[in-house]
DNA sequence: TATTATTTTTAGACTTGTCTAAAAATTTAT
DNA sequence: ATAAATTTTTAGACAAGTCTAAAAATAATA
């Protein structure tokens, strides 16, 4: 069993290994974390005791398989409550986060698989990111940002790049939600902003937007 | 803010006070609480200057206003989750509590308004305790054991005195469950066992049964 | 009421997770 | 390749929450 910090570690490393490929240094993690690395140097040794990283002193850290299915345990639950509080408890996507964070550490698995299938087993969180399977597997969606679509072409909103509270504020206000079809009615050389029909609206957005709104793209139909 | 542990300690005094009268004893929240008396008398000095209780050496303890404010969130809580869990996510009677342990700690006024607001306003938990509204106040509902009801006369089941496991097993299997209608058949003097009509299902039930299944009265109809 | 028994508190220690400041290792730059 | 800059680790300290063992206060009993 792990501490809720431990977990958040863990996960902080899971995130981080997503991007850089080698090992994760000391200093990313207390970024990641807002502590100091000292801190980190204390935990990593703690959970390399525990066989859910490896570590060599000055050489960073990567997760063990054991330690990645914990990890990605965790983000699956974070993601699934997510889903939760926009779907069920009418959250808006910039509040979310800050309750999952909390709800992410309690320990049930009865209560997780119940949820998810009380949520009907959503593969995606109100972010568009994807959500680990019991065994920690991520189902990678072909995702392009709506910017790089021509006219007339149309897909599904998945997830934003900038998940800034801003920025997700202004998509709920003009209606732009997860799961929306989104077809480019047209572009303009001008400024590349983008004209859309999102539902049965039609709106104008900058290029600044769309190069934050990722896409899956709409095979046919 | 409080502490988890700091919750937990408010909550145990708060149950503790709701059958004694006077001050809680230091003893008695260490067995509640499974810890040790030292230990409890550290953290009634902490929760003392933090003003939830009021403590005079060697003299007990009892919350303040504000005390138990605190305390009775916590457990309108914990009862909102319980309810949350036997009614969406098909957890039985006898699963919610460790769970609801852990759930009662998160932090968000929102989460908990919308919860209750999900869960269409639930005045009782699964086992029929009460659950506090945001003010802390318990709507106490006139409540009799199903033992002391006469022939024919009739109520609903709204829970029961004792909330171990296998009781609440027991009464799964037989399907006895909150909020069903219950009507006394026949009573048997011979060992004061009781035949009664539960839904549509007709049940004979031992006094040592009935004696620990509380009953709203069914006014009248 | 004097003495025993019980309850409660104090004193000191331990664990977890954190910090600061200084030392050691590594990397970068001249 | 040596010096400077950066990163990482170590050493020692601290707060929260707990524990054990002993002392102090209260309650029970003869």
């Amino acid at each position: 069993m792990f501490t809720l910090s431990e977990e958040n570690y863990l996960k902080a490393i899971y995130h981080l290994e997503l991007g850089n490929d080698g090992g994760v240094s000391t200093n990313a993690i207390a970024e990641k974390l807002a502590t100091k690395a000292s801190s980190v140097t204390d935990m990593i040794k703690k959970l390399s005791e525990k066989e859910v990283v490896l570590y060599k002193k000055y050489k960073g850290v990567t997760l063990t398989i054991l330690g990645k299915t914990v990890a990605a345990n965790v983000v699956r639950k974070h993601r699934l409550w997510e889903v939760f509080l926009v779907e069920k408890l009418n959250f808006s996507w910039h509040e979310v986060h800050e309750v999952a964070e909390q709800l992410e550490h309690i320990k049930s698995a009865k209560l997780i698989n119940q949820l998810d299938r009380f949520l009907g087993f959503p593969t995606h969180d109100p972010h568009g990111d994807p959500i680990p399977d019991k065994d920690g597997n991520l189902k990678i969606v072909a995702k392009s940002l709506l910017s790089t679509l021509s006219k007339n072409e149309s897909g599904v909103c998945i997830g934003v790049d900038d998940s800034s509270s801003e920025f997700l504020q202004f998509l709920d206000k003009k209606g732009i939600t997860l799961g929306k079809k989104i077809t480019i009615l047209d572009k303009e050389d001008f400024d590349d902003s983008l004209s859309i029909l999102i539902g049965d609206k039609k709106l104008s957005i900058s290029n600044k937007i769309a190069s934050n709104l990722y896409i899956r793209a709409h095979t046919g139909q």
